[in-house]
DNA sequence: AGTGTTGGTCAACGACTGTTGACAGAGTAG
DNA sequence: CTACTCTGTCAACAGTCGTTGACCAACACT
């Protein structure tokens, strides 16, 4: 049976087995995520890519089957969100903030994934589940109603998607202009509102 | 000298000058808005646009010159923006919420201009003047500090755009959940604290 | 009437896309 | 050495894209 997605690895249960192509699959990896970055779903083409990782466009379906099981493998998110029950209640906007302001800054797979996220269902469907599976378990910490969960983490991730989005994909200048102190001191409240305030 | 944004008009100065054509056009900037909307830029075809308008692709090229062209004619934003210092100071952040929800709601353009700056750099430099020309004038009227109205102007453009973000393209069932007076309950605190808060 | 302009259809072009299969060397196990 | 798998290159496919120009019908003007 077809399944394009996974290595054809020869042993089923190798955890980890080196393979002389690693180098080229990684190469494609970071050329791939550097594309999705910068260009969207649609003009990131494999020949693209292939080029910028200096191999041939047949090695990449060879490898990750098709274009989407390219996306799929490439854009993995992590977003290493720290235990919000550890800090002050006083202060979870703002180490959310700043937390999200490091990851952002220095990682293109953020990037990546809210640029394809606007044009490609399958995108959107990655960061509705990450803010699922990631970010509401972290609300669920310090949120006062547990029905009211979703909507709050909503809101967070709507602050910080819309300023990620004016920074690193629109560059409105006033908002690349902006220095860590300052991003962090403007969101800090709102997303200290949004997670522990009482409802409006 | 081709000029092929602009119509071909027998009479270069005549101000209002009906064309048995104008149902075409319009028909054709109509559909051009639902596919830009719903597709983005890249995968909003002439072909697809054509079809909806139920004619020839090559009108399309006839009367909008290019595709570019076409996307200039059929996204035109007017964000409407009451003048802020008529309403009470602190209030702002409340009228402003409420306005930008209605113009959301049912305004397509937006929609489509957002799907399709993200991916195109004139869609994102379209973005970047009509916030510099309509929301950084209304944002002047309430702002304390004159240096900083940039700032706090695209502030509120990050939350607003981030809502739509999440409501409308990625269409996150918590934000599509939320009711009118609940955006604007959320919300308003936030842009008015962008706007009239001391910076901190 | 005839003549020129405008609205619209049709077929095709070159370029580019994702994707496929044939084929050639490098590495390894027997 | 032989046999075989793995890695990589090359050429081509079918489809779609934006775009163009030839051609015809409907109208307007004189």
């Amino acid at each position: 049976m077809p399944d394009p997605a996974s290595t054809p690895a020869p042993a089923p249960a190798a955890p980890a087995s080196p393979r002389r192509s690693d180098a080229t699959r990684t190469a494609i990896l970071e050329a791939a995520r550097e594309r999705f970055a910068t260009d969207g779903y649609e003009r990131a083409t494999i020949r693209s890519i292939a080029k910028d990782a200096r191999i041939d466009p047949s090695m990449v379906m060879r490898y990750y089957g098709n274009k989407e099981g390219l996306f799929a493998a490439a854009v993995a998110v992590d977003l290493k969100l720290p235990a919000l029950d550890a800090v002050p209640r006083a202060e979870v906007g703002r180490a959310l903030a700043a937390h999200f302001f490091d990851m952002w800054e220095d990682n293109e797979v953020l990037t990546a994934l809210l640029r394809v996220g606007v044009t490609n269902q399958a995108g959107a469907e990655r960061m509705q589940a990450i803010c699922r599976n990631q970010l509401l378990p972290v609300a669920a910490q310090v949120c006062p109603d547990p029905e009211q969960v979703a909507t709050r983490a909503a809101l967070c991730a709507a602050q910080v998607l819309g300023l990620a989005l004016t920074r690193y994909v629109l560059q409105f200048p006033p908002a690349t202009a902006l220095v860590r102190e300052e991003v962090v001191a403007w969101l800090a409240p709102t997303l200290q509102r949004y997670l522990t305030a009482p409802s409006p």
